[in-house]
DNA sequence: CCAAAAGCGGAAAACGTTTACATAAGAACC
DNA sequence: GGTTCTTATGTAAACGTTTTCCGCTTTTGG
């Protein structure tokens, strides 16, 4: 198991002069009692003006902050909130990150961010976290497999608050936020079949990925609604990755009758696409359009700029943190929120045959 | 201030059925008192082996898991450690947080992770969790601005536990891991020297940042060492964002005698210029050779692929996480240590007029 | 001017651990 | 067979807060 710290040898901690200066201090020193100041930092109107004064003036003298650990323990809350990713460097993760921080502050949380790097031990320890009382609760934005810390946590105590964002939106047992994908998926091959073409790949993440399915879900829809064929040999196998997309592209070339758009679900793999296309001499947009998934701030500055559907990660996060603000101060309701995606048309999809 | 949780309203938690089982439950299920069971826990070789498995039985049967505030409360430590960043999105950042996790979980920390957004205010919510007690010590990850942070918490609590990684290496007043920026931007002049440019115009960061400053003075150490006059006219101003290198990039066409290379002090820079110099015509390498700094993992599929200076950003997070456990063990020695860099050459430069 | 209410502040009981100290029972030693 | 050393456990005191009772003033209303 983990090993001790410090080379194995249990160290006293020296902690030399400086002692924390406790609550009792500042009731000593300004002459009240604990209680007092406890009243004075915390419910300002349960004291006198003088003494709440005098309190606070011993206060930033004595540069006392209160013990949040001690506060903790006797309030039975934390203050705290887990953010759970399986990769920080993720741009929609950390956009969605961003908008979690910004309204945890407003309203008290602090937010512990665990990058579980899909690994269940990591994720285990983080919510174990959760279990001890060292947070209040839990945002859980796992992009793959999904869904399943949620049944973790859940299963072992059913009060927990957990609330999932950035996941598919029908399996969660917990509030949930998160975007249309099938919808999204519909637009972007609308845009594609509304530029003349009739071979439309598609470039999918990890068959367990709710979003992969979702989105192959919508292409599958619009291409119905168009009256084209589904054709199980267009959909090549990726991994949410640039490395993957740039492999899994090479398969393009390998099939007889080469398809005039690639559509990927995320821009990371399409990204790796367009390098390793335009590696084999094809050009884009021109010898085939290529469309991805998400707007990370890179596609815009790709070359050719990323055609692509935009995730409002932020605004996601936003609402995650209010959703789990909400259920922490007892909301049983199970709410669902839905944003709204956005086509990004830039410069790699064109009509086909523009050569 | 920070708004009340919950539309203000003072709301209870209900926390219904299911009270938390603590140590007591555990006691008297098993027999023994709370004493024997911490232990039994805590210090597996201080009871005999038939308690020790009839008290880990009850906590197993019955789910018990310790209480981390009361157990941080009465130890005096927490176990955890915040990691101050100034942008999760970061991609070398991202890589030593990632460092930092994995040193982390062996030494049974868990880490806080803390998205600053260059904001004091945030920066001091984070920076209270350690003056309360709620964090052990803190890795300061300022990508600019470094330093600041070090002293404004040294400054209220010499005694305090932080580590300073990825900054420049003198101005730390704690122990810090960086690498040799004024080395790495040496290689980078010298190969781009080596390949025959003389006029190599530079985009920097912005002049509070330790990095823009010691990769500048690399750039003109290696000069100076070719032979080469220092031209103020070809330092171009930047931010380290794909949007300031793209506009900055401009002004390299407004030169009279235009640079025959650029060398940008990060890759997102690199590849905004990029962007903007194929835009108005010009070709890399053929026309103008573009370096980068970081080589963040878009770089090698940026087209063309990126030549740039790799950082070992996982390595970096793991030691400054070593240090700081060192540091939190009572170590004094101010430590730094400095992680090699190395060269690599992809396709953005290349002999100057080789159109 | 008196009863009731309100305002203010103190004492002390939690919150759930860890650990120093005490105790008791064997084991070991002469 | 007493003394001393271990070993195993229990008792109770922390750790630093918040908050529930109280009691003491002071105000208020009649």
């Amino acid at each position: 198991m983990a090993r001790t710290a410090c080379s194995g040898a249990l160290v006293q901690q020296p902690d030399p002069l400086r002692a924390m200066v406790s609550i009792r201090d500042v009731s000593i020193a300004a002459g009240v009692s604990i209680a007092t100041v406890s009243r004075a930092i915390g419910n300002p109107d349960r004291v006198s003006k003088a003494t709440r004064e005098k309190v606070l003036r011993v206060v930033d003298a004595l540069g006392y902050s209160p013990n949040l650990v001690a506060r903790s323990l006797r309030s039975q809350q934390s203050k705290l909130i887990i953010v759970l990713v399986t990769n920080i460097a993720n741009p929609v993760l950390s956009g969605c990150i961003r908008g979690i921080e910004k309204v945890a502050q407003g309203l008290g949380y602090s937010v512990l961010l665990g990058d579980t790097q899909n690994d269940d031990t990591i994720e285990a320890r983080y919510l174990n976290l959760l279990s001890a009382r060292q947070a209040d609760g839990v945002i859980q934005l796992s992009y793959r497999q999904h869904g399943k810390v949620d049944e973790l946590i859940l299963s072992s105590n059913p009060d927990a608050a957990v609330v999932n964002a950035c996941a598919c939106l029908d399996a969660a047992p917990c509030p949930s936020v998160g975007v249309d994908d099938v919808g999204a998926a519909r637009a972007m091959t609308e845009h594609l079949l509304g530029l003349g073409h009739k071979r439309i790949a598609v470039m999918t993440g990890p068959d367990e990925s709710p979003h992969s399915r979702d989105r192959m879900f919508g292409y599958r829809l619009q291409l119905r609604a168009a009256g084209i064929a589904f054709d199980d040999a267009l959909v090549i196998r990726g991994e949410f990755t640039m490395k993957s997309g740039s492999e899994a592209a090479a398969k393009i070339l390998e099939l007889k009758d080469r398809p005039t758009a690639l559509f990927c679900f995320n821009d990371e793999m399409a990204i790796g696409a367009i390098q390793k296309l335009t590696g084999l001499g094809l050009r884009v947009p021109q010898d085939i359009s290529v469309a991805g998934f998400d707007d990370i701030p890179f596609s815009a500055y790709a070359n050719p700029a990323l055609t692509t559907i935009y995730q409002p990660a932020e605004e996601m996060g936003a609402v995650a943190m209010k959703l789990l603000d909400q259920r922490l101060c007892g909301e049983t309701e199970i709410k669902t929120v839905t944003l709204p995606t956005e086509l990004r048309v830039r410069q790699t999809t064109a009509p086909p045959g523009t050569a």
